[in-house]
DNA sequence: ATTTTTTAGTGCGCCAACACACAGAGTTCA
DNA sequence: TGAACTCTGTGTGTTGGCGCACTAAAAAAT
């Protein structure tokens, strides 16, 4: 793991939905425990199994939760952008990560250490009510990953990852690589290669050595699964008043 | 839903490990607003999106989990006998079922309603407790089953669900069709006769009509993926104290 | 006892994804 | 400038599961 530390410099405050969620009081408790780091690409924050030790809440940064397989590689069963949070199984009292979290977006990120985050909780029934709610919104989605999974094609998987990614990035263009994407849904490098390629020549995205960007938002969105729009719409019904 | 009032003359008192698990103060409070009630095959408790309107402990009923997916059939992402309870998400104050709840074995299960639950989780930190941590569990078996659908071939899918079915039915020989499997497991019909017969040819299971029977335990156990043993072992990991 | 319904088994062509191997092109570094 | 490395594209044969259609047999209903 390689993070530094970021003077918060930026005239723009950074921004956490979750965080800008709360009451001003109990964020301000919760920020002063808080630093602003940096998380470089392909920093693993954590391994399922391990203690958790930091809640992160992402500014920039884009974080991937990867269930390990036995024998395979691993398959992303979760996205966290600044719109959620990383640890929010911290609320079930278990002190044990459920997956592997690494850095699919570099940015930077609030991070929290485990014990004053648990001890804030404790004081903020409007902390508890939003972990509650994102805990609920991520295992609908894990669910509807779960199918996705099993019923979608590559491409189709492809498009939903990319607008996904998109909405976490706030940006059309971002660094992702073949290798990379086969990883998180579980394919081969090829499978990617040949699904992106299809994209392409519909002229959705376009791409060259690691670097991606949204051409036709649109026409991506009409080329992924709907579970695209099943994961916002359990957001916006969930945790509908925090603003995007 | 045809569910009927039973009787509790058994002289074997209903056991369900979640309950068993409680201060004896706080089970006795809550087995006042309980009714054992009888669930038949094919039962939908609720569908996905749903008011959670009562939380059911199965004692020897199972009640399969089920993302609906738009367009397909379904996939199975959880099963509750007796070592668990339907309506877990409930400790998430959201009162809304993310999956559908459907009997797969027939049997009878205590139910409560929502709101003197609710109230009992208010005063039995016990119960929060053991919610929190079955929740934890479910999350993980979730995710286990979102990778075992994408990585592993029908048959070892097969012979998993088939164990994970025996441990909650208690009994060698249980009620199911291949068609219904099929849909559990998110594969055609003929898919799931011709993992079957596998099975049956390497004198695993045997079956006829709608019955089965494991044979050879420890042989379906060898041709099951693991994930059967990493739901076993998150189960124990957190829940080690409740009795089987 | 005959018909109808339910459940299981078989056959055929198809396709998405697999495994493996290699080629070409851009990037980095010596 | 050339070598090493990284990333993307292509080719060949294989396979697990799909869709569809039909047969066979057991159970239930009339």
């Amino acid at each position: 793991m390689n993070q530094q530390h970021v003077q918060p410099t930026s005239a723009i405050p950074p921004h956490n939905c979750l965080l800008a969620a709360l009451p001003a009081q109990d964020r301000e408790r919760l920020l002063k425990h808080c630093d602003l780091i940096a998380l470089n690409f392909a920093d693993v924050l954590y391994c399922a199994g391990d203690s958790i030790s930091h809640v992160y809440f992402p500014i920039e940064s884009i974080i991937s939760l990867v269930k390990p397989v036995a024998g395979s590689s691993g398959l992303e069963v979760g996205l966290v952008g600044n719109e959620g949070l990383l640890g929010v199984t911290l609320i079930l009292e278990i002190d044990r990560a459920p997956f592997h979290a690494l850095i699919q977006g570099a940015g930077t990120a609030l991070r929290i250490a485990a014990p004053p985050f648990l001890k804030e909780l404790k004081q903020s029934p409007a902390l508890q009510l939003l972990l509650k709610q994102y805990l609920y919104v991520s295992i609908n989605q894990l669910a509807q990953t779960a199918a996705c999974t099993r019923f979608h094609v590559v491409e189709k998987r492809l498009a939903r990852w990319l607008l996904m990614t998109q909405d976490r990035a706030h940006a059309d263009t971002f660094h992702i690589t073949h290798v990379f994407l086969a990883y998180i849904l579980g394919v081969r490098r090829v499978g990617i290669t040949k699904a992106a390629n299809s994209l392409l020549k519909q002229k959705l995205i376009s791409y060259r050595r690691g670097i991606v960007t949204i051409v036709d938002r649109a026409g991506l969105e009409a080329a992924a699964c709907n579970c695209y729009q099943a994961d916002n719409n359990i957001y916006a019904l969930i945790l509908g008043g925090v603003e995007k």
